[in-house]
DNA sequence: GTCTATATCAAGATAGAC
DNA sequence: GTCTATCTTGATATAGAC
């Protein structure tokens, strides 16, 4: 933890490790400063807000994997399992890392019957997502097929993501991995 | 809202909806007393902490489902489908209601990191849910495979519970419920 | 850019009157 | 059993010195 100047984005990274463990209401700015290596009234410095640090953790996540992940489902170099795979493996490790769960699907339950200004962009996400996968799918599938899958996959992954943190392993996470990896030949 | 004389029951109803829609962090006790008609003071008269209530809460409805849903699945009177089908919708009624989302996902997600003192009731909740799956499915399916699709079953509710509530709409969980149904003639 | 100090407010919780 | 009043703590946020 920097003890003298850091910035906007080494903030935003830490942020979206403290906002993933603790969740949204459960971290306090002087969470988010501690660990960030800052006294509470500096964090203001760079953030004027919980709700907009979250904002932009959550845009930072989005850009990550517009530029990171979500291409990979368009790769041709890739036969179709392959690039479901390197898919898979690189979406969980963007939006889970070690321990406290998915920070969007954390953050959809938590906030979007509260929080409607983090709503269109978690939607951006999982439509960016599914729609991802779906193209994947649809090199071996029907569209209508295909699109079907995509959401089931990504329901099953939020859904194994919860039983994760619940039963502390990531067994339940890797056999939906490799159920899901299975549907490609 | 009774403006004189509640109950622990009633208190107990009421609670359980104020933490489904607004979460474990972002309700607070006066939330809980206002929705009861109490003053905030008057609601330490029937439970000592956020936390206790909240234990109470889940256990109830951990006792509904273990008296009036779980059962179902072991009604020999129902074919497989018709078990099923009975079985998914008053778990749905009961965990679900209108909006808000599943006290009990909700609950995991946003509790299980840091109370450990759920945890135990959430973990016997899914374990019975899924066992009561996997004892309907397994009239169909071997062992094994009814014990998978139980799990995958309980994941994507709540990953549909997830979406449903990002989009605003129940028609992904119907989906999800037609999918489920479908695994049994 | 970071610090300390502080204002402000809400939340959890308690005390005691009725 | 419910109320009002209050205590205490912790959280968001601001001000101003360094």
């Amino acid at each position: 933890m920097p003890l003298v100047k850091t910035n906007k984005e080494e903030i935003v990274k830490t942020a979206l490790t403290v906002f993933r463990k603790n969740g949204y209401y459960n971290t306090a700015m002087s969470d988010l400063a501690e660990a960030c290596g800052l006294q509470k009234g500096s964090f203001y410095h760079y953030f004027p807000s919980k709700e907009l640090i979250m904002a932009e953790v959550l845009i930072s996540v989005q850009s990550y994997l517009k530029e990171k992940v979500f291409p990979i489902a368009y790769d041709e170099s890739l036969q179709g399992k392959a690039r479901l795979e390197k898919f898979l493996l690189k979406m969980g490790k963007a939006i889970l890392q070690q321990d406290g769960g998915c920070i969007i699907g954390n953050t959809t339950l938590e906030t979007s019957g509260q929080k409607v200004v983090f709503k269109p962009i978690l939607k951006e996400i999982f439509e960016e997502w599914k729609s991802s996968l779906k193209h994947i799918l649809a090199l071996q599938y029907p569209d209508g097929t295909a699109g079907r899958m995509a959401d089931q996959m990504v329901m099953e992954f939020e859904g194994a993501v919860m039983m994760s943190q619940l039963y502390d392993t990531d067994q339940i996470l890797k056999d939906v991995f490799v159920r899901s990896l299975s549907k490609m030949r």
